[in-house]
DNA sequence: GGGTTTGTTCAAATTGAATTGAACAATCCA
DNA sequence: TGGATTGTTCAATTCAATTTGAACAAACCC
């Protein structure tokens, strides 16, 4: 019944626990670790901005992956510093981007775009390597393989932006 | 020099690898294992069907990789058996089912409905939770919040459905 | 029935990615 | 300068997902 040691507050209540579960869930289908939703999700059910320390606290993660999580979250502009915290505070707290426009941006920036470009790539080496092919009937077959490798790319590519888009409302 | 001890060809050629590479890494981006995109991508390549023990001696994967593998492909609608194959043949032969649509709409239906369906009924629960908040302000705050991932979940299900429809051509 | 070929299942081993934690910077304050 | 606070880095550990392999089922043939 007594608060903790400290004045901090501890433990996650259920609705907060509901909500981390809900985005560790989310993003693992995203293929991202699970530290990543849980500081997301308590950033985002939290009314008030929180610290580094405040995530290791509440969610017992070490200060390693509450540190490398933040700076994930921070290059997909997932959560941002919160400014103006206060005169003479040295601490620095961030608050979650809720616009979902700008985190399908950020994941699409981050996470997806590289892939596709180093897809490319590779499938232009292919594109070489297929049309050296001595036998005509099985270059012809894996030239037409190829093309439609190139196909699926470029409709990657097309369906990107407009995904982005729609989700921006 | 000499072929194999027995007479199926073993080992993939340099192409064939090349290919298989860049389906392992298409398909870790959208979370599955590796076995995944070692099989279809041989399958892409192969201009003849293939049996499981083709796979499984030329991608050196245990008979259960390859089992499972097949499994969850077909699943996807991303292999099919190959029909006609030939006149006593009990051993059943498996190639790629290789229209964009196709493909897409097995991983949506099978890989990504699921989850969405699931989150929206996680959602509906915390909406409840957060409704029976005490305090009005935190309440008003955490409905807000709550609204907000609702929303996201309505524009996933609007996306998906455009997806399939833009990459039918 | 026995024997062979084809494919599935699942507990155990393996592997690779995430997490930890301790050492290390950097900044501030007295 | 020394000590306190805040945050980062990275090698070692832990953990979860995948893969293996051996036992099992099913279908076929003699």
């Amino acid at each position: 019944m007594t608060p903790p040691p400290d004045g901090a507050s501890n433990e996650l209540d259920p609705l907060e626990r509901q909500v981390v579960g809900i985005f560790v869930d989310g993003v693992r289908v995203l293929g991202l670790p699970r530290s990543i939703g849980e500081i997301y999700g308590l950033l985002f059910v939290s009314r008030a901005p929180l610290s580094l320390d405040d995530l290791v606290l509440r969610l017992k993660i070490s200060k390693g992956s509450a540190s490398q999580g933040l700076r994930l979250l921070k290059s997909l502009g997932a959560v941002r510093e919160a400014d103006g915290n206060g005169n003479g505070e040295r601490r620095t707290y961030y608050e979650p981007a809720v616009e979902l426009k700008r985190l399908v941006g950020g994941f699409i920036r981050e996470q997806v775009r590289p892939h596709l470009e180093s897809g490319k790539t590779k499938i232009r080496h292919l594109s070489e390597t297929a049309g050296a092919v001595e036998d005509p009937d099985q270059r012809k077959f894996l030239c037409d393989r190829v093309d439609r490798l190139e196909q699926w790319m470029r409709s990657g590519g097309r369906v990107l932006p407009l995904l982005q888009k729609i989700l921006g409302q």
